[in-house]
DNA sequence: TTGTGTTTTACGACCTCC
DNA sequence: GGAGGTCGTAAAACACAA
C-alpha cells in the first residue's frame, strides 16, 4: 500500500451549490432554496496516477461566468474548469487525466463523485466544456467498477475496492453508489487493510476473501438506507408498536443535517424528497427537524449562558469578590 | 465491566394558523 | 379540523471515566 503520495493540492470553494442525490440516484440541484443558502465548502484533491477517464457530474453554464471549481488535471497542463449553476439540468462530462481526483466536503463528506470509467473508456471530449459530449443525468450509467480512496492521518491510502454489481447485465442502469467518509470507523479500518493483490490473485482463497470484502462493502452501502432496529423492543409501551426508536444511519443523519443547514424548517416538497431518498417517513423527517430545532435552541441557550458568564467575569475583573455569580438568581437577574 | 451523563428518536399535550 | 409548531419527557443508544 503506497502511503507516500505527493502533497495534496486542496482548493477550498466556499460558494459551491450542492448537488443532491435523489432516491433514484440522479443528481439534481436544489431548486427550492436560494443560491445563497446553498453555500458549502469543498476540498478537491488529486494526485498523479494511471491515466484514466473521469466522469464529472456538473451543471453546465451558458448564462453566467460563475466559476466555482477548478481542477488541475496534471502539473503540465492547463486547468479544467467545471461550472455549476443552480437550477439547471445536471450533466455528465468526462475528462481524461493522469490524476485521481476526489471531491470531499471539508467536513469529511463526499458530495461529488468522480468515477473512473472501466476499460475501454469512451473517447474523451475535445474540451471539458464541449457540451456535445455531455450526458443527461438520466443517461448516466455509473461504471461497473469504481475506486474509493480515503484520507487518514494526512496520507492518502490507496484503497482498491473494486466493486462489481451483482447482476451481470451490463445494460441495466446501475445506481450511483453513495460514498461518504461520514461512515462507521470500522468500515474504513477494515478497508485500509484490503490489498489489491487479493482481487488480482489467482489463488482461490485470496479471491474468495476479496469477494467477501466486496460483499461487506456492498452490505455497508445497503445498510446506509436501513436504520438499525432496537435491540430490545419495548413491550407494552405506548410508543411505536414494535419498536421504541431506531438509530438512523450515518447517511440519513448526514443528509438531514445538510438539509438543516440550508433551512431550519423543511418545506413540504423537500420533506417528500428526503423521505423517499432516505427511506424515512415524512413524519420521521418532520419530527427529526422538530428535535433538531430543539437541540439548536438548547445549544444557543447554552452559548448565551457562557457569553453572559464571560461578560460577567470581565465586568467583575476589577472586583475582589465574585459577588456570588454562581447562583442561579444572579443569572436570572443579570439576563 | 460498570456506572453515569449525554444524545438521539419518538411521542403526548397543548398551541397557533389556515 | 388538520397540519405543524414548541415543550417536556421516555427510553434506547452512545460516550467515557473509573
Amino acid at each position: 500500500m503506497n502511503t507516500n503520495y505527493p502533497s495534496i493540492i486542496s482548493v477550498d470553494h466556499e460558494s459551491n451549490p450542492r448537488l443532491y442525490e435523489t432516491s433514484y440516484n440522479n443528481y439534481s440541484p436544489y431548486t427550492d432554496y436560494t443560491t445563497a443558502s446553498k453555500l458549502e465548502a469543498f476540498d478537491y484533491n488529486y494526485w498523479p496516477g494511471t491515466p484514466t477517464t473521469h466522469n464529472i457530474l456538473t451543471i453546465p453554464s451558458t448564462t453566467t461566468n460563475q466559476i466555482i471549481d477548478q481542477i488541475q488535471i496534471s502539473p503540465s497542463t492547463n486547468q479544467t474548469i467545471e461550472t455549476l449553476v443552480p437550477g439547471s439540468t445536471v450533466h455528465l462530462s468526462q475528462i481524461n487525466s493522469t490524476a485521481t481526483i476526489s471531491a470531499t466536503h471539508h467536513h469529511h463528506h463526499i458530495h461529488q463523485h468522480l468515477y473512473p470509467v472501466p476499460p475501454p473508456p469512451p473517447p474523451p471530449p475535445s474540451s471539458s466544456n464541449d457540451s456535445s459530449n455531455w450526458l443527461t443525468s438520466t443517461e448516466y450509467q455509473s461504471p461497473n467498477n469504481y475506486r474509493h480512496y480515503t484520507y487518514t492521518n494526512n496520507n492518502f491510502y490507496d484503497q482498491p475496492q473494486w466493486t462489481t454489481p451483482a447482476s451481470s447485465s451490463s445494460s441495466s442502469l446501475v445506481p450511483i453508489k453513495f460514498e461518504s467518509s461520514y461512515s462507521p470507523s470500522s468500515y474504513f479500518e477494515s478497508s485500509h487493510n484490503i490489498e489489491q493483490s487479493l482481487c488480482d490473485s489467482k489463488e482461490e482463497s485470496s479471491y474468495s476473501k476479496c469477494q467477501e470484502q466486496q460483499q461487506q462493502q456492498s452490505n455497508w452501502f445497503k445498510s446506509q438506507l436501513t436504520p438499525t432496529p432496537p435491540k430490545n423492543p419495548a413491550n407494552g409501551k405506548t410508543r411505536t408498536r414494535d419498536k421504541y426508536r431506531i438509530v438512523y444511519t450515518d447517511r440519513q443523519r448526514y443528509e438531514l443535517e445538510n438539509e438543516f443547514t440550508l433551512s431550519k424548517y423543511i418545506s413540504i416538497p423537500r420533506k417528500a424528497a428526503l423521505s423517499s431518498a432516505l427511506a424515512l417517513s415524512e413524519r420521521q423527517i418532520k419530527i427529526w427537524f422538530q428535535n433538531r430545532r430543539a437541540k439548536e435552541r438548547k445549544l444557543s441557550k447554552k452559548r448565551q449562558e457562557i457569553c453572559s458568564r464571560q461578560l460577567n467575569n470581565s465586568t467583575d475583573a476589577d472586583s475582589p469578590s465574585d459577588g456570588g455569580f454562581e447562583s442561579p438568581t444572579y443569572y436570572q437577574n443579570y439576563v
